[in-house]
RNA sequence: GGAGAGAUGGCUGAGCGGUUGAAAGCACCGGUCUUGAAAACCGGCAAAGGGGCAACUCUUUCCUGGGUUCGAAUCCCAGUCUCUCCGCCA
């Protein structure tokens, strides 16, 4: 959410700065309501002020005149709530401004590779889909999946979910051991609260499922992604300076509508109501996103490049960015059975986006007291990375070759195949 | 599910109708002392919002929302959360 006191200093600038967001907003509404709230406040504060001197001065003369005061204190009170509410309103549906670094654009066709890495893998045979090479090794199972829970889930058998925790293993052990995360075994349900200050709510309540714990109970939503349990750590919270940076890595399930997305990837499991991915979360300085950003992606690149699976670093278009990111690194992965790099990992830096949303602050050095900057990027999708395994390490037989550094998450084994 | 206890500043914790935005301690910042550090001592230190070029000033805030009162952290009602005991249960 943005600041309006800054955007107040300079409303055109902040136009200007949305621009690229190619969202229609009334800015002459939001000006418009900004005035009447203030407005309101003075007259407000004004009469609170004169009951405040009443009650001090314990004149009894004058009590009558203070009960009619709180009447009218009443009436303003309401009025500047209701334009409270519609200030907020707006406010809260506008994204993050996006930073200068950002590509112009308006879709995923206009985002700019920044680099690859390794060598696309040459096939003498034609290379199958995840799950064609999942369905014929009998652990993948769409069918069962569908009939036990509907469409967009997945069961994952024997050897592949062996593999999928193995994944999710060694990606956690590198991100903890290495990297300097600090693994978190998060709740997967997150309060309307929660979700409001990392950016869900109120704008994508669509894409969420909402869970009714009793009747009249307050809202809860399955987390669609450990960005929001583990950002909002820092929620209420002005943290000292010396526990920054705080980074945070979670392996969790993640729930998804997709809505919107009807007729997209309905085939194999790179689109799913429900599935597994290893987050990681960075809470830090105001002025040290964009550093943070950097070492983020690297930590989930260098995931890929451990399990040698080929990829490339895009940077988003304005247009492709998520509703809080200012800047946003997207990794995708290596598909041969689609011949192209699908998203593996999306990095983003939220600048003070989501801070001013949770209320999460912290002193600097100086003493001011400053929003945090925070940061999200999977390191990886695990459900993805299994895909993109089974499909480049798949052989002529069918077989899957296991990456070497997982092996010895997987009791040494080499290869899965038929039995 | 039944019975109690509680929620106060960055943290711990007093206050239980009017000089209380809130004692005390810790933490933090500045100073004295020290070769430096520590200790000790002295001083400072809540946030949000409004007005003002600024110095500064005003309002709000003691879990949330209502109520009583001229006046509420303090009294009443509802809700949320936390803790303890009993029951049930992975």
């Amino acid at each position: 959410m943005h600041n309006l006191k800054e955007i107040r200093k300079d409303f055109n600038a902040f136009e200007k700065a949305l621009e690229k967001r190619s969202i229609n907003l009334d800015f002459n509404k939001l000006k418009e309501l900004d005035i009447k709230n203030r407005d309101f406040i003075q007259k407000r504060e004004a009469l609170e002020k004169e009951k405040k001197d009443i009650s001090k001065s314990k004149d009894k003369s004058l009590f009558a005149k203070s009960k009619e005061i709180s009447l009218n204190i009443e009436k303003i009170n309401e009025k500047q709530k209701t334009v409270k509410e519609n200030l907020d309103k707006i406010l809260s549906n506008i994204p993050n401004i996006p930073h200068k670094d950002v590509p112009n654009g308006k879709n995923e066709n206009d985002n700019v590779e920044i680099n690859k890495f390794g060598k696309i893998p040459k096939f003498d045979f034609a290379p199958k889909s995840h799950y064609e090479i999942g369905e014929n090794l009998g652990m993948l199972d769409f069918d069962l999946a569908s009939k036990t829970s509907g469409s967009r889930f997945v069961f994952v058998k024997d050897k592949l979910a062996l593999l999928e925790r193995a994944l999710s293993n060694f990606m956690l052990d590198m991100h903890t051991s290495k990297n300097g995360y600090e693994e978190i075994s998060p709740p997967l349900f997150a309060s309307e609260n929660t979700m409001f200050g990392t950016g869900q709510l109120p704008k994508f309540e669509n894409d969420q499922f909402e869970i009714k714990l009793e009747e009249g109970s307050d809202r809860k939503f399955l987390i669609p992604t450990a960005e929001v349990i583990l950002t909002n750590i820092v929620k209420d919270k002005i943290v000292e300076l010396k526990s920054l940076p705080m980074r945070f890595v979670a392996s969790t399930p993640c729930f998804r509508k997709e809505a919107g997305s009807y007729g997209k990837d309905t085939k194999g499991m790179i689109r799913q109501h429900q599935f597994y991915k290893v987050e990681m979360v960075s809470i830090v300085e105001q002025d040290k996103c964009f550093e943070e950003l950097e070492r983020m992606t690297d930590c989930a690149t260098n995931i890929l490049e451990q399990l040698e699976l080929p990829y490339r670093k895009m940077i988003l278009c304005s247009g492709d960015m998520g509703f809080s990111a200012e800047k946003t690194y997207d990794i995708e992965v290596w598909l041969p059975s689609e011949n192209k790099y699908r998203e593996i990992s999306s990095c983003s830096s939220c600048s003070t986006f989501q801070a001013v949303r949770m209320k999460a602050r912290y002193k600097n050095q100086n003493n001011e007291m400053l929003y945090l900057g925070t940061l999200n990027g999977s390191g990886l999708a695990v459900g993805r990375t299994l895909i993109a395994i089974l499909e480049n390490y798949q052989q002529k037989d069918g077989s899957i070759t296991i990456p070497n550094v997982l092996r010895p998450y997987m009791n040494n084994l080499e290869k899965i195949s038929l039995n």
